[in-house]
DNA sequence: GTGGTCTAGACCACA
DNA sequence: GTGGTCTAGACCACA
């Protein structure tokens, strides 16, 4: 990544764990395309190198990634992304669920159905 | 709270920390108004022997609320709920931050505007 | 366990990592009812210290327990055995799953239903 | 096996190391009938060629087989199909020992030979 | 070269 | 006291 724009980087203020945001991190990457299904992840020392972090911590996340189906591993060669399409609907059905609560707690706050749909029209605009 | 039925519990079960689920809990409940204003909480004595907690941990959870400004504490005499008002709009902008950043997650995921709208009106009616 | 007889034991000639060992064998335990629902299981510490193993696998076979589902931990308290209930179903799913993969094996060897039922007969009275 | 449908596929999200799923797929080739007894497997370099895949690793499959007694190998002219006979009576052994070993869990889970017999007609069925 | 496991030991949050 | 995270570094299996 000599030249380029570091495409993983870790927030030392933000309290999760460093294995947590590498993990959700990655899954974005994922998801936006930067690395394609049956693509190679930067290995694991490379990562620990590049990010200054210790190799146990890189595997910790590349671990759950593939509890997780994201990616598969492939023992002595490497990292592979596994299937973007149910990456995709995996996503989309957890969006599903949070909006499904927000909207649950919204009800209990006394908001009615005009609030939330133009509270609603109001978040996609100004995103 | 002597024979009725207990209005704050504890889900051991739950992966959060027992004083992160009081504060939670608590909140909800000036919410829904069960507390109304200035009233007076439950001493952390009386709660930590209710709920077989340990009084620093009760101690901890009315800190972060009175951090938060949803209670005001009054040396030597207890705790007090703070302005419902407030509160409550304190409320309302939390859950419009999150249904932003769920907005743009979405658009990120691809999803077009109709989708999305149409995703709000079926998680209203379903809750 | 002083003066009695180890409940856990690792068998350092077995080819499966430690941590995988000691999540199945504390699993059996809690199928055998010696660990009780809602029970508190041996600290990370001083299991570690008992089967001089280096904590950070004890945690590791601890943190496998709860993403099963079989046991659950407050955070400060220690770690407790979750519902034995549907540990029972999902032992009782797990075996049929594999009876069914080795009734799939068999037809495939050439083995007719009378021989895999006398086959069967014959394994649960030897055991 | 230009111009047929290969018989040998590798799956790279499987979990376990390629030579053993090289070794599990050769045998039950062999034990399918697809080998018959001394014929001529195919020679490291092809199948390495073949399947992408290095050769070390197809040879630690072959000595594998041999270790088992599966295959023997004429040095400088190839490895051979031995005895289908002797694993096929290899094979049936390993299936009794596994229908053992469940039966022994399933007897301590509880079940009773009514509800053991009923599995394993059921899964008969079932495949 | 690749990932996987384990030890030793530190430091933190929580009760 | 409890568990959770992380580093440093070793050693192994696999390709």
């Amino acid at each position: 990544m000599k030249g380029g724009i570091a495409l993983i980087t870790i927030d030392y203020s933000d309290r999760r764990p460093i294995y947590e945001q590498l993990t959700e991190r990655i899954r974005n990457l994922i998801l936006a395309g930067v690395f394609p299904q049956d693509t190679q992840l930067p290995s694991v020392r490379s990562l620990a190198v590049e990010l200054s972090i210790n190799p146990n911590t890189i595997q910790r996340a590349y671990a759950e990634l593939e509890r997780q189906g994201i990616i598969y591993c492939v023992k002595g060669k490497g990292n592979y992304v596994a299937s973007t399409e149910s990456l995709r609907e995996q996503h989309k059905a957890e969006l599903r669920q949070r909006v499904r609560a927000l909207a649950e707690e919204a009800k209990k706050a006394g908001m009615t159905e005009e609030e939330w749909l133009s509270e609603m029209k109001g978040a996609w605009e100004s995103v």
